[in-house]
DNA sequence: CCACTTGATTTGGGATCCCAAAACGGTGTT
DNA sequence: AACACCGTTTTGGGATCCCAAATCAAGTGG
């Protein structure tokens, strides 16, 4: 599946992450050193460096003394990375339309939403047709942020990421259909909905608006926080969890 | 002078890092891993955790297989880390306006604020009221990245924050003046500008205005960037060295 | 019953050791 | 001189070891 093989560390980090998002951990739950070796079966060295990538993505928490604790992200620390994320990429939407090299990397974000486009205009959305839009959702952010000159951008925004591609993948679920065709039929709207923002995007920086591309971009990052802030109004209960469930594993980094 | 001792990783990259801005290294020079254990006389854990973290920084890079190169960063470099932190610090402005809490930080930004007036009212500025200023500048901006409400913003703009650092102290520092008393009066005159920023940034979150306070954010930001673009044009070998002459030791994190 | 001491365990973090893989360098062959 | 071959360094990265400091868990004495 990966097709990358990272170093221990990486993958340590990406086990641990995903362990903690299906919650498998209670809150505060303490994670010891001596323990993780054990069931992953590695030495405390990747270890540590996982613990100390995981804390930055405030996974996990430390107390002075007394190791790593749990600290479940919550519905708020999504929103609150989405909206980080969000900030970074109409930065880069407008750095992208000002650049004088964007042409070489238009194709790359016209067959993104292609992809998508058909994705959404086929007519059911199985797993894989999921897993192929999410990725070339993936791909036109990445592009972006990538293309836009200030490798800052990017370089910071990766840093965050992970709790903002999981709430991406999370738009094609909704608990609030009846059945799975219904469902279905939701998931392919928003997604069409939001490609239709794309293919804005797109146009403006191809028309090298960078007012306009930061805007949209801006507007697009926004549809995703009120989304899922819907969401969780109707749905007080909601947790990080049900936002896991159709994001895919969330170990496909890079 | 270092209040706060550091694990070794973080103060041997520091290190390191002011080694390369004072351009002790060609471009493109190669980093050894052994060399750097035996001049700073540690093992090679904290020297590899110190290299990992100058990588993210961008002051070095790694070649696969060749180790770690000297990147010396470039006065785009910096502008681009500025415009990096800038943006998320409007961002932090804008999310502090709106909360609800701001009323407890707002002594600190004062605070901050009659400091530097201090400094640039004094009849001249010596080194020890440069660093006051410098300092407090630093107060300023970091109470405006916690008190935002959203830990990715101060998490995600601290990676970044030592070239901009490094550029916002280099603003008391004026080459094309001719002599001393009147790099002194440049200085004074371009710290009470900046400082009269602050004061409009202050109000605007005081008065619980975000848009203003995210725009006058923007602004102050882009002052630097332009300060910095004006500077390089008028003397083309501007060079990272020109910057750190008078921002202090570059080592003074947290 | 509470405060204080003491010993076992854990964390924090550095030093060494080790080994595979890649790069470098020198040698000999064509 | 170009190139393949082979030994020597480095790098990359994990495993161990080690030690100081902090925590925890009893146990002891007032």
């Amino acid at each position: 599946m990966n097709a990358t093989m990272d170093s221990i560390d990486l993958e340590l980090a990406a086990r641990i992450r995903s362990d903690i998002l299906q919650g498998n951990y209670a809150e505060g739950e303490r994670l010891s050193e001596a323990q993780l070796c054990q069931t992953h079966n590695v030495s405390r060295t990747p270890v540590r460096l996982a613990l100390r990538l995981l804390e930055r993505e405030r996974v996990i928490r430390r107390s002075e003394g007394r190791g790593y604790l749990v600290q479940n992200p919550t519905v708020a620390d999504i929103l609150q990375a989405v909206q980080v994320r969000g900030h970074l990429e109409s930065l880069a939407a407008r750095l992208f339309a000002l650049s004088d090299k964007r042409a070489s990397f238009l194709p790359d974000m016209e067959h993104a939403i292609n992809v998508i486009e058909d994705c959404a205009d086929a007519g059911s959305l199985d797993d894989a047709a999921i897993r192929r839009a999410q990725a070339a959702n993936k791909t036109f952010h990445t592009t972006i942020l990538k293309a836009c000159g200030n490798a800052y951008v990017s370089y910071t925004c990766e840093q965050i990421s992970h709790l903002p591609m999981l709430a991406a993948g999370s738009m094609v679920f909704d608990r609030s259909a009846n059945d799975t065709a219904d469902q279905s039929e939701r998931a392919m709207f928003r997604l069409r909905l939001g490609n239709a923002q794309h293919q804005v995007i797109y146009e403006a920086i191809k028309a090298g608006d960078p007012v306009r591309a930061e805007g949209m971009m801006r507007e697009h990052s926004h549809t995703m926080i009120e989304y899922i802030q819907t969401f969780e109004k109707r749905d007080k209960s909601l947790t990080v969890m049900d936002l896991v469930a159709y994001s895919g594993m969330p170990s496909d980094t890079e």
